[in-house]
DNA sequence: AGCACGCCGACT
DNA sequence: GTCGGCGTGCTC
């Protein structure tokens, strides 16, 4: 009898292996395609990963349900990536595949376009004249708005431009407006007759634009590329110009940028610059537009994919080149769950498609600057700032003589002062929500800490509440110390709230506008704070990272840093990386065109040579340094690190599972082991969390290693008790 | 992860 | 006598 043949399903479960089946009713199955199984007790969708034969050993084989897919959802390329990654990763390839897909497409659509939604007025609506609607000024923009697009608009559209729901709803209700399904769009990748891309002429590049625009232009197989440019040397300008060439012969452009920098303004150049459709994947959008989005860059009708992250597994019909903006940013790198590095499977993905990637950055990654300078990247470097304009001026501030309870020091405030004089604006950095981080009392010492976590409970003081960043546990700020009732409690160290508090005492006159978390938890209240800004004229502004990445201040002359020691002070050895890359984003936010801008770094170590570097704006010397340090160590990128974590509600549970596992790996492996040890937070939401670090000199010797060790995890009995998971390449060791 | 099976404590 | 606690094992 001839062999059975079976079908290999990727099932969305934590198992890292295929299930077979005997394939379903009808004709065979390709890769690619959904189906449906009967799994233990439930009925799942799982994605058929790959044809074989039947080989029993003892289990049972069950039959597939049904196909959901005539074609395959998933092509080659993709299914390569996801493969490669769930492997690279050690990642069950279920749970790869649910990270890739739409929601819509993980469970039992149809799987078709949608079509997309588009409002559009009535004919009765066009005859309606706003100044019927001047009670009801939102309807009334509405109206404006639709008239002036015939064509109709889709929800992203409307609300990039400021319009939400309810007042299209209200127009519709007034018979004005309507829901229409939109004919799809034209595939730009077809073989129309050529056209230009472009909207807008391109911008006259400097030399080293034009140098780097030409290199990237003129690879039109795999090559990846650091854009190496300093802030405001026009690395969005070089990205511009790539894309048109690509676009120009039919071929789509894939952006990645940080999730913070996913700003109107970003997906406003794009748009201005191209007249090909541009496809912006954010988090704010639902999950038919998602699908629709899906549709659209899968069937080439998406010229520009924008998006952040998960974007990376974006299927494109016709790709011509991948951008990674802002490449060091760490929110490239997932944190929980499939713990993948975009900006890595961006290099995999444009490899697998033959296709140049850009990497652009003012301050690479430093496995990514090793690459470039191995060689195995090409290394493209915009050294000068576009125009006239110089680069900002960085002082370090030296505050060991200031009193614990003054955030600011006089140099600082005079700086404060003279740039509100000037009637321009200054930014007052501190990487902390809320009034002060903790709060103390002076008779018997107790702190304000969390019962969940080795943390301390941050004073939030507008809301009257001490709240656990960590795990957002909030409570009442106590009147009297919990421990010896005295009425002495004080507050230590300083939040932006605090900050605003200051600023608002010692310039009574000044516009103070803060952004953190906390002040824009209300929808739209961020974007009104930043068009605030953008309006110019005199203003302080207090601000987290919210404030440092993503956006640019034309208005901005002078940054306050108020705690950059506590990066060069982390127990993270990337900590001085991070704080320099923050430093120089920050200082790049300052100056106009005309004018260096400047940044005073508040610092107790005003020694430190690495801040002394990062003073002179000399990142790449700055790196070396680092370099050279991690070289002797064997750190990354001279070494390979995954980090094994396991937490349990018990206080040795997690440890002891790590230290049998870690002592089931052959001494004289070459595999060095860091632990396992308490995590640099043991206790976190009520948790006990151990970790165990593996650092191999060369990746292959750490990858042979993972299979065996996540066997004998899944094998022990304390295994059940605990949470745990594996980072491979984690970049926050804490 | 789910979900069933299974074996010991306080209830209609 | 049963409902239900969560320990253990399995999923083609």
């Amino acid at each position: 009898m001839a062999q059975q043949k079976v079908i290999r399903v990727a099932v969305p479960v934590p198992l890292r292996q295929l299930f077979d089946y005997l394939p379903p009713p009808g004709p065979m199955p390709e890769p690619g395609s959904r189906c449906e199984v009967d799994f233990g007790n439930r009925r799942l969708i799982g994605i058929v990963w790959e044809t074989g034969d039947a080989v029993h050993e003892g289990g049972r084989i069950r039959a597939a349900r049904r196909l959901l897919d005539p074609a395959p959802l998933l092509d080659a390329d993709l299914r390569k990536l996801c493969q490669r990654a769930a492997t690279y990763y050690q990642h069950p390839i279920g749970e790869v595949l649910q990270t890739a897909l739409p929601v819509l497409l993980r469970q039992d659509n149809d799987g078709e376009p949608p079509g997309e939604l588009i409002w559009r007025l009535t004919a009765q609506g066009r005859f309606a004249e706003p100044e019927q609607l001047t009670r009801a000024p939102r309807q009334q923009q509405a109206l404006i708005v639709l008239r002036e697009h015939p064509d109709g608009l889709s929800r992203p559209m409307l609300t990039s431009l400021g319009l939400s729901s309810p007042p299209l709803r209200a127009l519709e209700k007034k018979g004005w407006a309507e829901l229409v399904t939109d004919a799809p769009a034209p595939d730009i990748t077809a073989n129309s007759a050529p056209r230009s891309p472009l909207a807008q002429p391109h911008l006259a590049p400097g030399p080293e634009q034009d140098a780097a625009i030409r290199a990237i232009c003129a690879s039109d197989h795999f090559v990846p590329f650091l854009l190496d440019g300093v802030t405001g040397s026009g690395k969005t300008e070089v990205y511009l110009q790539a894309m048109a060439h690509q676009l120009a012969s039919g071929r789509q452009v894939l952006v990645l940028v940080p999730e913070i920098g996913l700003t109107p303004q970003t997906i406003r150049r794009f748009r201005d610059r191209f007249s090909v459709p541009v496809t912006v994947l954010h988090s704010g959008l639902s999950d038919r537009e998602r699908l629709q989005a899906w549709h659209d860059a899968r069937d080439g009708r998406a010229g520009i994919v924008l998006g952040t992250r998960s974007a990376i597994f974006t299927p494109l019909r016709k790709p011509g080149l991948i951008i990674v903006d802002e490449a060091h940013d760490n929110s490239f790198k997932q944190q929980d769950g499939f713990r993948y590095s975009a900006r890595d499977l961006a290099v995999w993905r444009a490899q697998m498609l033959d296709i140049p990637v850009v990497l652009g950055t003012a301050t690479p990654a430093l496995e990514t600057l090793h690459q470039a300078e191995t060689g195995r990247y090409r290394h493209l470097r915009l050294t000068h700032r576009a125009g006239p304009a110089k680069p900002p001026n960085i002082y370090i501030e030296d505050c060991r003589g200031l009193p614990a309870d003054a955030p600011l020091s006089p140099r600082s405030l005079e700086a404060l002062e003279k740039t509100l004089q000037a009637d321009r604006q200054a930014l007052v950095f501190i990487n902390r929500r809320g009034y002060a981080p903790m709060l103390m009392c002076s008779d018997c010492g107790w702190q304000s800490e969390c019962d969940r976590c080795d943390a301390h409970m941050t004073w939030h003081r507008a809301a009257g509440e001490l709240r656990c960043h960590h795990c957002d546990h909030r409570r009442p700020v106590p009147r009297r110390c919990p421990q010896c009732g005295s009425l002495h409690l004080r507050d230590m160290g300083a939040g932006t709230e605090k900050l605003e508090a200051v600023l608002a005492s010692r310039f009574p006159d000044a516009r103070l506008i803060r952004i953190d978390r906390d002040s824009t938890r209300r929808k739209g209240s961020l974007d009104a704070s930043l068009k605030e800004i953008r309006r110019g004229g005199a203003a302080l502004l207090v601000g987290t990272q919210m404030l440092a990445k993503g956006h640019h201040f034309e208005h901005l002359d002078l940054a306050v840093m108020l705690d950059a020691d506590a990066g060069f002070l982390s127990a993270d050895f990337r900590g001085p990386e991070h704080a320099a890359q923050l430093i120089l984003q920050v200082a790049g936010r300052t100056g106009r065109s005309d004018h260096a801008g400047r940044l005073l770094i508040q610092t107790r170590h005003p020694d430190n040579p690495l801040l002394q570097l990062l003073s002179r704006g000399d990142y790449q010397r700055f790196a070396h340094q680092i370099l050279e340090e991690r070289k002797q160590i064997g750190l990354p990128p001279y070494g390979h690190l995954a980090l094994i974590r396991a937490e349990a509600l018990a206080a040795n549970t997690a440890m002891t599972l790590l230290q049998d596992i870690s002592q089931s790996l052959p001494l004289d492996s070459g595999l060095m082991l860091l632990g396992p040890a308490p995590a640099p937070m043991e206790r976190r939401q009520g948790r006990y969390r151990t970790q165990l670090l593996l650092l191999a000199p060369t990746r292959g010797l750490l990858h042979r290693h993972l299979p065996g060790l996540l066997e004998a995890i899944g094998a022990h009995p304390l295994q059940r008790k605990c949470r745990w998971h594996l980072d491979v390449d984690p970049t926050d060791l804490l």
